[in-house]
DNA sequence: GTCTCACTTGAACCCAGGTTCAAGTCAAGG
DNA sequence: CCTTGACTTGAACCTGGGTTCAAGTGAGAC
């Protein structure tokens, strides 16, 4: 394991700009490298970083989740339990995104047979969807 | 038809802030209501459309594709193929979202299951996800 | 010495959908 | 006349996840 990988390098090995890796390491979601001349040096196992981070963000966990995840393993937690936490509160969330979803998808297919010449006479738009249990527009954006 | 209401008492009837109100009308998706003294003053026909703008939000419509329909329809356009028009380009999205969420919600359930003791060793994170046809991160934020 | 290239930084900007703020106006009530 | 309360406006701010910009630095090639 050499710090070699400059940022431009591991930026273009893990498809993102370097300006995203800037990013994460102000937010805490990457550790400070090494720094050669003041640039940032980096070794492999960043990658692997980076890619977990990948998959944590396309699981639909914020930055603000994955810092607290990484800062919790990081210090010696065990991953698994941390990692059940976070699903805990992630899967009520998705399932209601789901449900939502499959709502709004029933009412697209309803507005695909509309006949109604004005908005006004319209039984789609006269109470529509359910709000849902987490209020106002807070699931489909 | 009497224009009585204010904006206070059209924003407590449907819901919503007064603040909420004029920024629908400065872009575009309320009409410019007669004004007394330099005030808005509204008739009930406000609370139907607002409500319509209610569903139509929900309907997972943009305030710019709702300002179009309304535009559209306002001008005479038969409500029923513009809707068509919008569902015709909305269902795709949804059921898009739902499919990665779905895949979201089987990757949290095992997730529930996992014991490893670092992120590094967890299976989970190999490849994770797969990255869906539309690309990264534009379903599931 | 000087060219170029990749890097460094903090600050500003982007998106949508509003909210909040400061400063001003209007009408009614006392 | 003065206060109170609801309204008016435009401008600035907020969220998250970055991108873009300006100005500067370091190192290697010529």
């Amino acid at each position: 394991m050499v710090h070699t990988l400059t940022i431009g390098h591991v930026a273009e090995a893990a498809g993102i700009n370097p300006s995203a890796i800037r990013y994460y390491e102000r937010h805490g979601l990457l550790p400070s490298p090494l720094r050669v001349g003041g640039q940032r040096r980096y070794d492999d196992s960043i990658l692997r970083r980076l890619s977990t981070l990948d998959v944590a963000k396309r699981a639909g966990f914020s930055l603000e989740e994955i810092r607290m995840l990484f800062e919790a393993t990081d210090a010696g937690a065990p991953a698994h339990s941390q990692l059940k936490q976070l699903a805990a509160r992630k899967l009520p969330e998705v399932e209601m995104l789901i449900s939502q979803a499959q709502e709004v998808k029933g009412w697209l297919e309803q507005a695909n047979n509309c006949t109604c010449d004005t908005l006004e006479q319209c039984s789609l738009f006269e109470r529509g969807l359910p709000e849902g249990p987490c209020g106002d527009g807070c699931c489909i954006e």
